[in-house]
DNA sequence: ATAAGTTCGTAGTACGTTATACACTTCTTA
DNA sequence: TAAGAAGTGTATAACGTACTACGAACTTAT
């Protein structure tokens, strides 16, 4: 009985020895590197999968690739970030590189800790979902590890970055619905303490927003609620419209599942969506499609924007080093949560 | 100027070079292994801290622990495997431990490549969400790494295993509309092709679909029809149903999003839900709390069983080898789109 | 005072892989 | 035909950490 039976997991010292050559050979083999004869590599090959040989990534990690990039993400709750890292792994996949998605939790001290282990474990590269450190911060680490930022509106000389083009899309809301007649829009924002950087696509959005209602010269009409984006920020958001003396006619929520918030506060005070209130949201995630739901959305397309950036990420890995700066047009998607307003109770002119 | 200064990342080496001790003493410092006094304890900190140390996973892992586990699942558009990713992920920062998600999107093979990378990867443990391998894959997979299978009703001595009780949950909503006068009840069962495992959740929940009704005395009105569990299967199942001349009073989605998919078509062919037909999910997504949809379904808590798998997970990296199989119970959640069914167009009795 | 522990620290090697440097052939080309 | 060029394989030094053995210094028990 040879010693190699002796249940441990073959090496490509192993498989040298099977195969009758170098291990240096047999390395070559593996990577596919220059300077190995076709009888050689088939020999090689051969013995690999005879002995059911795989190459140990974290030995392969102290030298050179990985073969993996990492996604981080705060969080997978989000339906909109699944689709991303979803482009992304499919791009990863077709270039035979792992994807590991990486959980971070909120806060910025916890997704700063994740990306250094990240970096730690070797990988070759990095896409970060709409990250929350400085711009400062995000030129130190691309200096360190190849990376992608993912929707965040970035231009770094640096790292590359992948957006969807916010004003636009606000702008094409608000285009929408003035189009329908309405006049009275409510903007709901999403506002974090502290944070107060112009790149994230919430700033940009409101600043669409603004903008749009300036040249359709609604810019008396212009009303922003802060709150948050998500299901109660919107539900809030709803609340605070409800006790106005004067409503808007029309609501755009920033996001779905706020969007979702406004229309569960509608729907249980038995005000009629679309008719006495009109609802946009943004991101096109799966459930604004649904029959009774119906919400009219802007689409994204997450998954070309994860897989923009999963191809930017792998030719970053691959050496390029000019940096890319990539934004999507969004579109919009009527549904039937807008429509025109009934011109019921009208203020009364001075 | 030290020629540490070059721009490289500092190694363990450098730590002992800077502190002025061997390079064993540093890494003993590190892992707290035993001997060492307190003053070198401390001079090693400092200097790890002075340099920005922080130890390489990849060359750790050639010799130890990794200090990460991974879950491996096949599609993160799922929600509720959102959830348990959490579970684990928070029980797993509890521990200090780090989670990676791998997803390793659909088919066996791509998972039990999956499976594969994450061991030469290092990974201390894994979780393996409804995985699609026969036992005896499982059993042989367990004896080469900690594993703990989640969504699946498993019996291993080689592995641990969490699941909700899917007989009972099914029993519950057989229940449930029984008691509000159903009799009528249809299945909407997910089927894979190939793939007959007695212990895959669908399975049970059908066994215990199966079970009530005969509990019941409606033995004679079982009727599954055999669909997928996607938006579009339950769209398929809502179209079969209303080309029956004689319609059930209640469908058992068997999951929510096929439930979404039975209501879309419920909704688009005028059919009113409840009154005409109930409808019942199973897995309590966020989506199904929303105002305007409200489906009854069946809540499994997927933190909790998430947690429940990391904790074990942990526990068998931590070295125990008794095998844990856990089971939660799931709850109802009765909502808006069940009611006493509407004795109209009565079947006429011979 | 000496033997027998303890405690603290170090040398050196193993882990599995990559990659550089080099030697030996065989083919081109002037 | 000599001199390069191209092709093919090997020896071996890293890579950063863990850990076994072992020695030195310091206590404690006799």
């Amino acid at each position: 009985m040879s010693k190699d039976a002796a249940g441990k997991r073959p090496t490509i010292v192993d498989v040298a020895r099977h195969a009758g050559v170098s291990t240096a050979a047999a390395s070559k083999v593996l990577r596919n590197a220059y300077g190995v004869s076709p009888q050689m590599k088939a020999k090689v090959q051969a013995s690999m999968k005879a002995l059911g040989y795989r190459p140990l990534a974290s030995a392969r990690g102290m030298r050179g690739r990985t073969q993996a990039v990492a996604v981080v993400v705060a969080d997978l709750h989000n339906e909109f970030s699944s689709l991303l890292v979803e482009g992304i792994r499919q791009e990863a996949e077709r270039q035979k590189y792992r994807l590991l998605v990486a959980p971070a939790g909120s806060g910025k001290e916890a997704q700063n800790r994740m990306v250094e282990d990240l970096i730690d474990r070797g990988m070759d590269g990095i896409v970060l979902i709409s990250p929350l450190g400085t711009d400062a911060e995000l030129e130190t680490l691309a200096r360190s590890i190849p990376l992608v930022v993912l929707g965040r509106h970035a231009s770094s000389s640096d790292y590359d970055s992948v957006a969807a083009d916010d004003f636009n899309g606000a702008n094409l809301v608000v285009d929408h619905l003035v189009s329908l007649g309405h006049r009275r829009i409510t903007y709901v924002n999403h506002t974090t303490e502290g944070t107060n950087d112009a790149r994230l696509p919430e700033e940009v959005r409101v600043r669409g927003y603004v903008d749009a209602m300036i040249r359709h010269g609604l810019g008396d009409a212009i009303d922003i609620i802060q709150s948050q984006w998500s299901q109660e920020g919107g539900e809030q958001a709803g609340t605070a419209i409800l006790s106005r003396a004067d409503r808007p006619t029309a609501v755009f929520a920033g996001c779905d599942v706020a969007a979702f918030g406004v229309l569960t506060t509608m729907w249980n005070a038995r005000i009629s969506v679309p008719n006495e209130l009109s609802i946009v949201g943004f991101d096109n995630i799966f459930t604004t499609s649904l029959a009774p739901i119906s919400i009219t959305t802007v689409d994204q397309s997450g998954l070309d924007m994860g897989a923009a950036a999963g191809k930017l990420l792998l030719e970053r890995v691959g050496g390029r080093t000019e940096p890319v700066n990539s934004m999507v047009q969004p579109t919009l998607v009527a549904r039937n949560t807008t429509a025109a307003p009934v011109m019921a109770h009208r203020k009364r002119e001075p």
